[in-house]
Parts: structure tokens; sequence; C-alpha cells
DNA sequence: TTTGACCTGCATGTTACACATAGGTTTTAT
DNA sequence: ATAAAACCTATGTGTAACATGCAGGTCAAA
């Protein structure tokens, strides 16, 4: 199967499988007529293994390096627990970040409700933000 | 004051003052002996506002049309109240999809524990990975 | 046979900087 | 005074994972 076909049994781009065909995540022979990609049931395969190692938040490069174990033969599943495990931890965290943040929008919009629009006047630009500023203390992001 | 007495008063590196001098985000004059940005303390307001608003979720293109509306004699605040409204339910949806991610790590790690490390055979790249594969449907991202 | 859908490779854009390069300047230490 | 450390400049490249556009070749249906 071609370029489109393939990408329609994996719901996913003809670029994005393009795109990883680029990088050697999945193989493809030529058509030798016209040059075309063509991709059998293993390019599928290797195609959802791609979709669902991202899904479980890998990196394309990660999985790569997943490939290289498995390809010579060694085991990658004690390196992919390895990785899921470093990622647990860094997921919650960036979880806490988002909630925080929601809960800055939040309290900014609702502060904000009770607050006139301000013409900037040359010191202030936006009254909301600077308003915001002075209640909160930078955090580093 | 020059770039990287800026950067330690905004807590942040000289490459961002850097980079927001070039968006013109924040400006500078010249010391005309040697080409040197000069700061002020009005290149450090601006310096802060910008990272409140990125702190807020705003990205450098929206701190810029904000700018604008400012320096137009505009007031930005209705534009930021709305940019905001926007964001809440984005930034919802994120944690909500960071959330679950987590939870399949978390259901994967746990499956695995009980599982062995395959070789891999030519069928299985990482039984971990695709024995999860079999349990869940795929997910769009 | 023409038209629309598909394919190719290659280049560029996206975000917010970080880092490297090559070279000029200023400050500090000897 | 001089040399080394620290700072500055502009410019270009790299990052992640594709999306989009271009120029041009191919294929299927009307």
């Amino acid at each position: 199967m071609r370029v489109s076909e393939l990408a329609k049994k994996a719901n996913v781009t003809p670029e994005t499988v393009r795109h990883y065909t680029r990088l050697g995540l999945i193989h493809a022979k030529r058509d030798s007529n016209n040059g075309y990609h063509l991709y059998d049931s293993v390019s599928l395969q290797r195609l959802h293994f791609v979709r669902q190692s991202s899904d479980l938040g890998f990196s394309l490069k990660q999985i790569e390096e997943i490939f290289q174990q498995s390809d010579s033969g060694d085991s990658p599943c004690p390196m992919v627990r390895d990785l899921l495990q470093k990622k647990v931890p860094e997921t919650k965290l960036k979880i806490a970040a988002l909630q925080a943040h929601l809960v800055k929008m939040e309290e900014a919009l609702a502060a904000w409700n009770e607050m006139p629009d301000g013409t900037p006047d040359g010191h202030s630009i936006c009254c909301l933000i600077e308003d915001w500023e002075t209640q909160h203390s930078t955090e580093s992001r």
C-alpha cells in the first residue's frame, strides 16, 4: 500500500507517515516504476507501535532507541520500564504546574470582573496584568 | 544598564533579554562608543510585564499585540480578558489529557510488573508496549 | 484527454529561547 | 601596563513533531 492508505489505516496524516519514514521509524520499499513508497503490514505494525509509544509519552528519538535495542536482538522492555518510571513524576509535575497556572488565570479573571478597563497612560500597559503582577510574586518557569 | 544587569534584575538569562530585544518587546538605546544595548527602568518594567504575561500563558506574539494595542492608545484589557477566557478551557483540556496519560502510564507499569521481559522475536518489539496496545484503544492526540 | 487526486523531494514555518562562532570591549588582577 | 577574564555584538544553528507550500511527475475516473 502507499502513503495515504497506510495513513488512513493508522488514523494519521500522510505527512506523519512520510515524517516517520524519513526518520527511519518505519520502512518502505519502492515501486520501481514511479519511485512511490510501498508499505506492508509490518509497516502498519511499526506505525501502531510508534503511535502507542508516543501516546505513552515517548519522544520519537526514544522510540528510535527502542527499535534499535529491539533490532539488535535485546529486549527493550527494561529500558521502556525505566523510561516510564521517570516519566511518571515528570508528568505529575507538569500537571501541578498547569493547575497552578489555571488557578492564577481564574483568580485573575475573578479579580478583573470588578476592575475597570484602563487606558494606557504611559505608566501602565494593561491594568489587569499589572495589577495581577503586584499581587503575586514572580515564579520561575 | 546593560544586558546582563537587566537580566539579573528580572531573573532571566541575558539571552532572553536579547531575544525580547530582537523581537521589539523591550527597547534599548545604544552606547554610541561601542554599540552596546542600554536599558533603563522602563525596559525593566516591560520585561516584568512580558514575564508576567508569559506566566499567564500568553505567547510572545500575543504579548506583542497587547503592547501594540497599548501603544496605539487603546486599552488592551478587554482583549486580555478575552484571551484569558479562551485559555482557561484549553488549559483544563490539557490537564485532563495529561491526567489520562498518567493513568495509562501507571496502569502499564502495574501490569508490567507481572510480565516477563521478552526478547524480540521478529513479531513483537517490546511485549510491554504491545501488550498495553491490545488493552486500550488508540486515542487521538 | 483532461482533471482531480495522489505521489516525489526539498524547503520553510512553528515556539521560545539556548548555544556556538568570531570578533570587539571592558574590567580586573598581576 | 598588560594579560586574562568577563562581557558585549551580530549571525547562524538547534530544539520537537510535524504542517504547509512548491515544482513537478503519476494515476484513476469521467
